[in-house]
DNA sequence: ATGGTCGCGAGGCGA
């Protein structure tokens, strides 16, 4: 089995791409962050096409993460447990489409689209590090005391756990940039201490190996990327791992997302 | 060549 997981910054403006896409790959799974649509100007068409049952929760032009299946697509769950709401300047918090959760062909997929803390004072870091934190808990629980569990939290955490997961780590401490400071590494690292394994860096281990480029100044080209979408496994899951790729190729050429898909293959 | 933001939605915000 694969399955993937790709930020498509869009899933209408992608959707020829996403396409040939999956055609090409042949997927099993694929997880799907930033579709930025409601369910009214979803695109079902293009998975029933190509036989793919797919569950989306998107409610406005913002955010949004969907699952596409042929290998089944059962128990779908909106937002997980006491997912944290964002009250801007302490408004009412209002719940956002960024999480949703399927089991399909035996292994539980999460598409998780987290939140960006935009800076580092910025009261979208909070929100974005307790977004986490309560994730990382009720994924403990997914796993529970079940040895054999089969977990997948797929998507863009908006974080570079390694220094060598930017292209210039120097630049980022120097102008005060979120993805790479202690408590967003932190947070994340306490997945793994849960128990997860990020069943793809071992099999892209090459320098400069990054899944998202910024559309400005010139960052593909460059190579002036970051590597922060990922899958994150239980134990079982990963033992199951035997190869994954981040699909570079998909970067190129107009029309592209500024993020790329990332597959995982399973025995 | 991979090339100098993009997407949504109709002004400015989000990334």
């Amino acid at each position: 089995m694969k399955i993937a997981t790709w930020n498509v910054n869009s899933l209408r403006a992608r959707a020829d791409r996403v396409e040939d896409w999956l055609r090409r790959s042949d997927v099993d799974v694929l997880a799907i962050q930033e579709t930025k649509c409601k369910d009214e100007n979803f695109p079902w068409e293009l998975f029933e096409n190509n036989d793919y049952e797919v569950a989306h929760f998107g409610f406005s032009q913002w955010n949004g993460v969907a699952i596409a299946s042929r290998v089944g697509l059962d128990d779908v769950e909106r937002t997980f447990v006491d997912q944290p709401a964002f009250g801007k300047g302490g408004k009412d918090p209002v719940q956002e489409a960024r999480a949703i959760g399927a089991t399909c062909g035996g292994v539980r997929i999460w598409s998780l689209y987290v939140p960006n803390g935009r800076a580092l004072d910025d009261e979208h870091m909070p929100y974005k590090l307790s977004w986490l934190d309560t994730l990382n808990r009720q994924a403990a629980g997914w796993l529970g005391q079940n040895p054999e569990a089969q977990v997948a939290l797929m998507g863009d955490f908006n974080i570079a756990p390694r220094d060598e997961d930017v292209w210039d780590i120097d630049f980022f401490h120097e102008n005060n940039l979120t993805h790479v400071s202690a408590p967003e590494r932190a947070v994340f690292e306490a997945f793994l201490e849960t128990g997860f394994v990020d069943v793809v860096r071992p099999h892209t281990d090459t320098p400069k190996t990054y899944t998202y480029w910024d559309y400005t100044q010139l960052r593909f080209p460059k190579n002036e990327g970051m590597r922060i979408d990922f899958t994150l496994a239980s134990p079982a899951l990963a033992a199951r791992v035997v190869d994954a790729q981040i699909d570079r190729e998909e970067r190129k050429g107009k029309g592209a997302s500024d993020h790329v898909p990332v597959i995982v293959e399973l025995d």
